[in-house]
RNA sequence: GGCGACAUGGCCGAGUGGCUAGGCAAGGGUCUGCAAAACCCUGUACCCGGGUUCGAAUCCCGGUGUCGCCUCCA
């Protein structure tokens, strides 16, 4: 396959051998808040680039750390007065929470970084050995200078980097570029021992680190926000190079961000929109589809007609599968599937990916339309639906249990399961039907469509579904 | 100021030197008790100005506009 590499800014061939291990390493959250859309896309972006991956037979191992120390969670921790991991807790509870609604797979490992004090003192102590680094004052400091691809992945040469930065006061760097590997820790903040001071570690070397321990020195996939090129990355690539000699990830690569009226979301300015309010308005998995109907390379804008119109595409998707229930029996067809194949293998061409499976939807409905067997337009179809992540639907009733109930009453309907009632209602229904009494059966197609159960009748009867 | 991205039909959004992506919305039709779903038909778009070419939305030059990074950020 093909992906924009962020370093050298080229489209990058990545044609592994078949079966052989990738390792991909995601630049997780700072768990000091909730998450915001923004944070969604991210993770969806890359979770797709797995799933492709495992989908074409590689042996992925996923990493996506949790930073769980940093300045932000420390100013957090004393406005609410609640201990720092309990901040970190309870914000990296809200992002799980987040992530599982929109399909995002569990990474194979979730290191944190509070876990990982140790490789970090490692890696920062060899720094020093090789003269790349520099203790001052019980902090350590990164030596720009020494590293002579600085600037690589973002594009930028020292000269013009020095106009931008600066020193905080209490900082005895040798060089205003240099940057924090260690920080001593001021009074009542969480530290960790080490060589040099009780301290804790600089935000970018954890990633290093961590990525380190995980898929070692050299590994294929590094991924994260594109806000995070510089400085995080590109001192990431500083320090790990730096300390091990050898190439850190092969290829960067970097989402585009998710703006609200045009201009970046970023928790910063408190210019947001909540994850977790907005999977509970819409349907999560039309979320999903929000991201992926844009490259995830460009900006993509929030907007709540965009996630309507995901939420009637997304409908246009599972209406399909419900005229076909049950397992395909037959292969998929080879000619949609390759399409498919080929346009997420472009840089994950996601969009491209979705024109194939509609495609793929308007193909089966046509054959059902025409009375023959849609199976290989089902098999095609899962098998797009999987990789894309979209397959997660609720249907479960069970917190409509009363209100089926109050309307399986009206109706003679016994009360009982939700599913039963709801089976009851339908031959209720039907029963009406027949003997033309359409002001009954209206009035339950109406009813439960208050609960956000639509009825539809087919040839095939009359089914129902959720959403 | 430096570096970088992007400008496509009502909206969203791929693509790319000639062969009209796709979705949503809209109108018409078929089907249907009604509805829903589905299918068929209807829209010939590509920021502006030059240039290259038999031919450009697609390449080149010059504008204009929007956005991102340069400080924490997915």
């Amino acid at each position: 396959m093909k992906l924009f590499n962020t370093l050298g800014r080229t489209l990058t061939d990545f044609d592994p051998p078949i079966g052989s291990p990738v390792g991909i390493y995601v630049c997780g959250p700072t768990v000091q808040t909730k998450p915001h859309v923004g944070h969604g896309r991210a993770a969806v972006a890359f979770d797709v680039l797995r799933r492709y991956l495992l989908w074409r037979g590689f042996d992925v191992t996923y990493v996506q750390n949790i930073t769980d120390v940093d300045d932000k969670i420390i100013n957090a921790s004393i406005e609410q007065g609640v201990p720092t991991d309990e901040v970190a807790a309870a914000a990296a509870a809200a992002f799980r929470q987040g992530y599982e609604a929109l399909g995002v797979m569990a990474p194979d490992l979730e290191p944190k970084a509070t876990e990982h004090v140790p490789a970090m003192i490692t890696m920062i102590d060899q720094l020093i050995t090789k003269g790349h680094a520099y203790e001052s004052g019980g902090d350590v400091y990164f030596r720009v200078r020494s590293f002579p691809g600085y600037g690589k992945l973002s594009g930028r040469n020292i000269d013009e980097l020095l106009s931008g930065a600066r020193i905080e006061p209490g900082e005895l760097k040798e060089d205003p570029l240099d940057f924090a590997l260690w920080k001593s820790a001021k009074p009542g903040e969480p530290s960790w021992p080490s060589p040099w001071s009780d301290g804790r570690p600089g935000w970018h070397i954890e990633c290093s680190a961590m990525a380190r321990e995980y898929l070692g020195d050299s590994f294929a996939i590094h991924a994260g926000g594109t806000d995070l090129v510089f400085p995080h990355h590109e001192n990431e690539i500083a320090q790990a190079e730096a300390a091990t000699g050898t190439r850190f990830a092969q290829i960067w690569l970097h989402n585009g961000m998710v703006n609200l009226s045009g201009e970046k979301m970023a928790k910063s300015t408190g210019h947001v929109i909540d994850l977790l309010g907005a999977v509970k308005r819409w349907d999560p998995i039309a979320v999903r589809l929000f991201y992926l109907r844009t490259h995830y390379r460009k900006p993509v804008d929030f907007s709540e007609e965009a996630l309507d119109d995901a939420e009637a595409s997304l409908e246009r998707l599972r209406a399909f599968r419900r005229r076909t229930p049950g397992e395909a029996t037959v292969p998929a067809a080879p000619d949609l599937i390759e399409r498919f194949s080929e346009a997420l293998g472009d840089d994950l061409d996601a969009a491209g990916g979705l024109a194939v499976l509609f495609d793929t939807v308007r193909d089966g409905n046509r054959a059902l339309d025409a009375g023959e067997d849609p199976g290989r337009y089902v098999a095609a179809y899962d098998e797009m639906m999987d990789v894309f992540g979209l397959v997660a639907h609720n249907d479960n009733l069970d917190d409509l249990r009363a209100d089926i109930a109050e309307i399986g009453t009206r109706f003679g309907v016994t009360t009982g399961e939700p599913v039963a009632m709801l089976d009851a209602l339908v031959r209720a229904r039907n029963e009406a039907r027949d003997s033309h009494e359409w002001a009954t059966s209206d009035a339950i197609r109406d009813g439960l469509a208050q609960l956000d159960i639509t009825l539809e009748d087919t040839a095939d009867g009359t089914r129902w579904y959720r959403g």
